[in-house]
DNA sequence: ATATAAATATACCGTTCGGTATTTTTCATT
DNA sequence: AATGAAAAATACCGAACGGTATATTTATAT
């Protein structure tokens, strides 16, 4: 069982994970936390050492939720290539998952922190490597199971099937209009089937 | 010939503009912008009402910057088609143009403005609105001249093309390296060949 | 040269910032 | 119920914040 303490920080955490991500980390103040928790500073401070810890924190949390839940989401194939297709249909509905999360972390923890935070800009660039290393994996496994043509840049592909997702990602997000995640779905599986599949 | 109060308050702007581009709003203080300008706040209070008034401005004038350096970049062809194939070409570029403004001011403003500063928000969705109303134009004027398929959906194009330079814009500043500005291009180009062009 | 207005500098306002030392409360163990 | 430790609340710090009133300098027109 977690102590008081732990349960407290995860309150903190949790509150705090959205205000740092809509807000950005410098307009996010101590006071707004001591709001959104209904803490006081004394009892902040105790958890934390200093609000970069807070932030830090936060995202890793926002992170680890997303990528949890992308993971689940993929639990319900075997192949390799199915799991792919299911990144573009994770995201189709992103714009309104997001919005718990106060916006995408990797966008906008992303921006915020570039020329501002080092410790935080390099939590996103970990999670990207990690996350176009994963998609790396599956196109090899799915080469490997005869799914996919062995010619294929899985490395190029992983980068740039990332970027469609991320542009779409701040477009919908800045335009206020998911269409851009849906048709950026749309042409992700195209891509899918266009650069990898054996049959098409 | 301008006053000397119109030359301080374009060069307030110039100085402030790559500021608020790379630091955010909130996290860009008056004491920033008088270092910058060598000026002290009096003199920059003079000139304009507030904080926010210089960040309107500062705006306005990174995107006029780009855009102009944008619509110059066109003119060294007359056919639509050929302009349409120009806007990859600028943005293959764009990682070490953009250093000047400070980083992207669509990306980076529409990422800090967004549930912070609805004024500025409204400006970049203005601009996101006004660029893809010029490429839906160059699309139809390229039809026009029967350079581009008459089945072609302008519209939904001009979305694919922003989106996926605006996601490369995000991920080559984020992770530091222009790599995926330039295999964006490669990509946006193709698209231009694949999904408009009469004879591929 | 002088008067006038425009432009800039100085000094300061109240407020909020991140952070801390101290006191009070809460809670588990006996 | 008493006790001791952990957790949270209170009260406060100096610094920095955006903004302003006023003094001083600079430029312009007569």
């Amino acid at each position: 069982m977690l102590s008081k303490a732990q349960r407290t920080s995860q309150m903190i955490i949790e509150k705090a994970a959205p205000l740092f991500n809509q807000k950005g980390y410098a307009a996010t103040s101590m006071a707004d936390i001591t709001k959104a928790t209904g803490l006081t500073k004394g009892a902040i401070y105790g958890n934390f050492e200093n609000k970069e810890a807070i932030a830090l924190a936060a995202f890793d949390k926002s992170v680890n939720k997303l990528l949890t839940r992308i993971a689940e989401y993929q639990q319900q194939t075997d192949s390799p290539l199915e799991r792919l297709l299911l990144i573009p249909e994770f995201y189709r509905n992103y714009y309104d998952y997001s919005q718990h999360l106060g916006g995408c972390p990797i966008l906008n923890i992303g921006v915020d922190a570039n020329h501002q935070n080092p410790a935080l800009l390099s939590r996103v660039q970990q999670v990207v490597h990690k996350t176009q290393a994963n998609i790396v994996k599956l196109v090899e496994w799915a080469k490997a199971r005869k799914e996919v043509r062995p010619e294929a840049n899985s490395e190029r592909f992983a980068r740039e099937l990332y970027t469609r997702i991320q542009g779409a990602v701040f477009m919908s997000h800045t335009m206020n209009n998911h269409q851009y995640l849906v048709e950026a779905a749309d042409q992700v599986e195209e891509l899918i089937y266009r650069q990898l599949k054996i049959k098409y």
